[in-house]
DNA sequence: GAGTGGTCTAGACCACCTT
DNA sequence: AGGTGGTCTAGACCACTCC
């Protein structure tokens, strides 16, 4: 059955069905995406109906449809059963993305550290912890101290101190045993899901007590990150607090700026390719110093960023 | 037309077509996702043909296609013409994705700071710089060194180095006027663009220079957090090197935890609900500490990270 | 050349939202 | 109740890949 010369029989595109123009929906969607960016649809706006749009293009509702599904993918409209189309953004979101799939990458340490337990045991919760957990003082946790080293260096890296709920108490033996990251056994185990992971990164001084594990002078500056481990409920399940030697580890991170959504992502599932990962490695170069200096004497103030 | 009571006759979803058994696809996909993830494929092997899945689920091949449609989404397989449907995973990957749409997320500076511009001059790369700009030692480059301030605190709260290519030279005088991020600027004024970022944090010591424009004392710990501006052909198009003192800054990020790729994506623009913003706030809260101690004596170690 | 996925049409019932 | 998108069927031509 060949194709009726509808509206956009002047298009071409790639493959195709009935006659011999190549596939539509890239037109229709072209074209749609050229609309939305013009304005011609106003934030919150509908966009015309399925039926409009297959009558418009002279294309099947299928083909629209199809159309339509990418311009969802992009981040342009949302759709609703019963409500149509609507304009969410006149143009695709650009992000950047940190993307991790593995807790070994947020957590950047190289397959050749390990972890050294010092202790699991039963605290109680004194004020500036019950901050930290959002617990209250006096609730008891458990807490693990542990020291990760790398191969070949004498010193450990990081001094780790891990907070979880009392409730965990039942796999303290396994800790020992484990190989994959705690949050991972935590959620075997316990059927809890971790669904976000808030971390905060700051410079802070040794204390008496991480200086000793560290092996280094109190005072010294230590790079700490602290990480929250939050179930889908806003529980949180543990938190990892790390201290680093200034010189013995730096937090690197890549962020691509790429479309959010589905449309480059899918395009990736394509087919096979090399499978982009992003955060970066591990432990620390060699310190780095640089001279600064300054000589003009321009002023001015903006509020720009980098 | 009643739809013929295939094996799938027993399934049911949630809307539907035909008969009365809610979708499809839903239960096609589930199946197949579950023979995926019980390894019956090995990674790499074919999935069987859109016509062999038609006829076992005596569905049409448009419902099939739709089930597979989702599998690639989740990126268990991918497909193309010709070829067939090959698995490339056997589970949904997770991942934990911190995604930022505007700079000032990522920069983390609240839109009551801004740029106090100390000088803009030509420099000559030394040899550390070369490392950090990818330079060879001698090439001439720009330098911003500025301070951030906050509304209504008196001590600024970093001390900020910014690299760029000669080449950028003129638009020195209006740095001063702009507004938006420095590297939007330079896009839009260059046509340059931006691929990427690359973020390194560590803490270091404030030497002498630093120590003066912070107005702390030498040595004092900074959280120092260089920000390469990458272009597309790998280019540097900018280099930041903030200096935060320790207890006036802290860094910090969400990452969510999410199928890779359209899925859940897709489900976000099924119909408009808050967009799920991610890197969290910005000025420094009030310092904490708290005593560590440890008494018990386990002992053990494990490769395992939190 | 046979097989596979990509695209298309035409018509249909249904669930959901708006009116 | 009418409109909108969600899902489904049945049949078709095409481009690409692999043998």
């Amino acid at each position: 059955m060949s194709r009726p010369a509808g509206p956009l029989s002047a298009m071409s595109a790639g493959g195709g069905a009935g006659a011999g123009d190549g596939p539509r929906y890239p037109a229709i969607m072209r074209i749609l995406v050229e609309e939305i960016g013009a304005g011609r649809y106003a934030l919150g706006e509908r966009l015309p109906t399925e039926h409009d749009l297959c009558q418009r293009f002279g294309a099947s509702r299928h083909t629209v449809r199809e159309a339509l599904r990418h311009l969802k993918d992009m981040g342009l409209i949302a759709r609703r059963q019963g409500s149509g189309s609507v304009i969410i953004a006149h143009y695709p979101e650009q992000r950047f993305v940190n993307s991790i799939t593995s807790l070994d990458e947020l957590v950047q340490y190289a397959e050749t550290t390990w972890l050294d337990v010092l202790a699991v045991d039963k605290i109680v919760v004194d004020e500036t912890l019950g901050t930290w957990l959002r617990a209250t003082p006096g609730e008891p946790w458990l807490r693990l101290s542990a020291l990760r080293r790398v191969a070949g260096v004498r010193d450990p890296f990081a001094y780790t101190e891990v907070f979880m709920p009392i409730a965990f108490e039942a796999l303290v033996g396994e800790i020992g045993a484990e190989v994959s990251a705690l949050y991972a056994m935590l959620e075997r185990r316990f059927g809890v899901r971790v669904a976000k992971i808030h971390q905060s990164i700051e410079a802070v001084t040794a204390d008496a007590n991480v200086a000793s594990r560290l092996d280094i002078v109190s005072g010294a500056p230590l790079l700490r990150i602290k990480r929250c481990y939050v179930a889908e409920d806003g529980t949180l399940i543990e938190l990892a607090v790390n201290h680093h030697p200034a010189d013995r580890f730096r937090y690197e991170m890549t962020l691509d700026r790429k479309p959010v959504g589905g449309a480059l992502v899918n395009d990736i599932r394509d087919w096979p390719g090399p499978n982009e990962a992003s955060a970066t490695a591990d432990r620390r170069g060699s310190p780095v110093h640089h001279a600064t200096e300054t000589n003009d004497d321009r002023d001015g103030h903006t509020p720009c960023a980098d």
